[in-house]
DNA sequence: AAACTATATCGTAATATTGCAATATAAATT
DNA sequence: AATTTATATTGCAATATTACGATATAGTTT
């Protein structure tokens, strides 16, 4: 046992929790916030920005990279990162979905 | 070493990661959407709606209570679970303001 | 009160995550 | 070509998560 029972689940279920366990780490979610906040596309400082040792944040960004959530591009011997905005936005239209969806419901429930 | 560093992060960012967290697992996205479908407040046959063992809903669903993206009130003998809202909101509210973000600025970064 | 129902907790095994030092890789500079 | 710079990978220890059988708790029904 330990083993997450993916199959059991649909596919859009495992792909929204695969997005949110992404973001489920504070480093991951300040490395987002990061990359909104600076303009241009940035490599490495990340590194400096963040205050965990380079494997560590070399580690959050791969998994970031793996649930799509950034996307990176080599840029001479370094790499550049960005948002990948379609995963945001299938984020953003999940939770607005689910927030409309309650407002018109205005369950009295508990 | 293995535990999480929130100290260095800010609590806002811990927050929107505890709240990605409780929906990194599909069991628990499952229970939301459970939860969405069924108007009024249900109680234990959620357990019977996942492929997964008594104890281990119970599990997951004291990991959404913990980060208050649902609540639960003693009905008789049995426990009313539903989602709550305000979490929902924040999240949706978070990715709302990323993609608008993005939007604006269309990055042609990567 | 005994039996039943619904849920939580405990204990534990299997697995995954977090963090980092050490090391590898690969492009850039000297 | 040697050095520097930027990033990734490996290996490993500490910790957390996932899953569930067994058991506890607490209200309900008989």
């Amino acid at each position: 046992m330990g083993a997450t029972k993916t199959e059991h689940f649909t596919d859009y279920q495992n792909h929204i929790a695969t997005l949110s366990k992404a973001l489920g780490h504070p480093a991951r979610v300040a490395i987002i916030e990061y990359l909104m906040e600076v303009d241009t596309c940035i490599c490495g400082d990340i590194v400096n920005e963040l205050p965990l040792a380079q494997p560590t944040v070399s580690q959050h960004l791969k998994e970031l990279k793996n649930a799509r959530l950034i996307k990176g591009s080599i840029e001479g011997n370094a790499i550049c990162y960005c948002i990948d905005e379609k995963s945001l936005t299938k984020l953003r239209d999940y939770f607005a979905n689910i927030s409309d969806s309650l407002e018109k419901k205005k369950s009295n429930c508990c």
